[in-house]
DNA sequence: AACGGTTTGTAACAGTACGTAACCGACCCA
DNA sequence: TGGGTCGGTTACGTACTGTTACAAACCGTT
């Protein structure tokens, strides 16, 4: 087990249970056979506070130890679109492999800490550790499921569903991390959650008032309890 | 360079330009060295015709040589998402990597090559040829970076700016194998291309009689004129 | 050349999500 | 303590897109 052990908020009125035996990341890597190879420089993250902007030089890969961020697309024209929310155990960076600046920002949106492994040693240390490279194409192949999973959300659910799919989605993974999947806190805005399902946040918002409505969910701001929850996966599952 | 030459399609009357320089895939990679590790199976494919199907055991990469195919995302209850339409040079089955079964499916949309790069034998190749890795990867993050420019797209843009962003983006694509950007042939129905924009075929076909209207292109059935390209962009790009 | 099925186009209508705006509560800091 | 900001909620009218229906054009086959 390479994962350092840490609170990853101390908002959060999540209860901790034991983490599951599987996590993203580089759960069954030796995290000291990598450091002979790759000098891991710790970060220190606070909320509002950019991890890489997008067209900075691209020099490092990323794992998150703990704390929220959130990935966002930049067009030219202003125009911004989250593509991704990440947490502990997830890479970053991966997107931009092959390019001389990064391809987007990433924003944390509560304190944590994130791991720079710089990319150069990175290649080096893959020839050495063939397990490593394994871990690395499949975090990237994972990555490009989940986006996949994310326009079939989008272009076949309304947005009742959609944000009962997100709800659940979000409470897998803090299970995953051994948190509580009925009763969590979100991270991020309403802003940010409605910039991800490609709506508005006043639909989020209503969407939320009216699952709470439905007993469904209880909702109090960021705080969610999920009451019925076969519920809310026939909400999310099923055709408009 | 690796690419045999042939002809995508027959039925095309896109005029034949000499090949950029640059193409996705294996370009800068000798493809008789790879032959050296790995078995190319050559597949004719015909309209129609899955090359894998989503569920099906994953054994092999696939490069297309020739042709034009669509990526599908499957959901348990019937829904669909076409994630992205494929042509020569472009990679496939790389999503799945990591995973037993394929996630998705792949219909090849008019005739057209395959050739089939059984996976264990391409780790092997991987091994010995550096350049071949980085390739694989950089294929990986770089359909990432499209995924995401797509999410960008779906998330702030209108019909019409989906519409006129999907047909540039076709226009730069057969321009980068080669043939006009301007005056094309479209391989897919009306549903494919709404499916992708997660919209309806009508809206599709709504809004390109009304680019027609705008003399920004000229339109009848598949066939494609780009007239004003500049106003094409101006439309694609801005707010709503 | 005629046939049936598929694909595309057009139109009227309806509904979901949007846009605007006002309000409320939490938080920060003076 | 009070103003200011930020984030979230709710109401109401609107409009874009979806829905439904039908017709025309196209394709492959007989």
């Amino acid at each position: 087990m390479i994962m350092q052990t840490t609170v990853a908020s101390t908002r959060a009125p999540t209860a901790r249970y034991p983490a599951t035996e599987h996590e993203a990341g580089f759960t069954d890597i030796d995290i000291d056979l990598l450091r002979k190879y790759v000098p891991v420089l710790r970060h220190k993250l606070s909320a509002g506070q950019y991890l890489y902007h997008a067209g900075q030089p691209f020099q490092s890969l990323y794992l998150i130890n703990s704390g929220f961020l959130k990935t966002v697309e930049l067009a030219d024209d202003g125009r911004d679109q989250v593509t991704g929310f990440r947490m502990r155990g997830d890479f970053l960076g991966a997107e931009s492999i092959g390019l001389k600046t990064y391809a987007c920002g990433v924003v944390s949106l509560e304190s944590g800490e994130a791991w720079e492994l710089p990319y150069p040693a990175m290649l080096t240390a893959c020839r050495e550790i063939p397990e490593l490279q394994a871990r690395l194409t499949a975090a990237l192949a994972q990555e490009i499921r989940d986006d996949h999973a994310w326009m079939l959300a989008i272009g076949t659910l309304n947005a009742e569903q959609r944000v009962a799919s997100f709800l659940l989605d979000v409470a897998k993974r803090y299970a995953q991390l051994g948190y509580s999947a009925r009763h969590f806190m979100l991270r991020m805005r309403r802003t940010d959650m409605a910039n991800f399902l490609a709506l508005k946040h006043e639909t989020v918002s209503r969407v939320m008032s009216r699952l709470d409505d439905l007993r469904l969910i209880s909702v109090e701001r960021r705080e969610v309890h999920v009451l019925d929850d076969s519920g809310l996966r026939a909400m999310a599952g099923m055709r408009a």
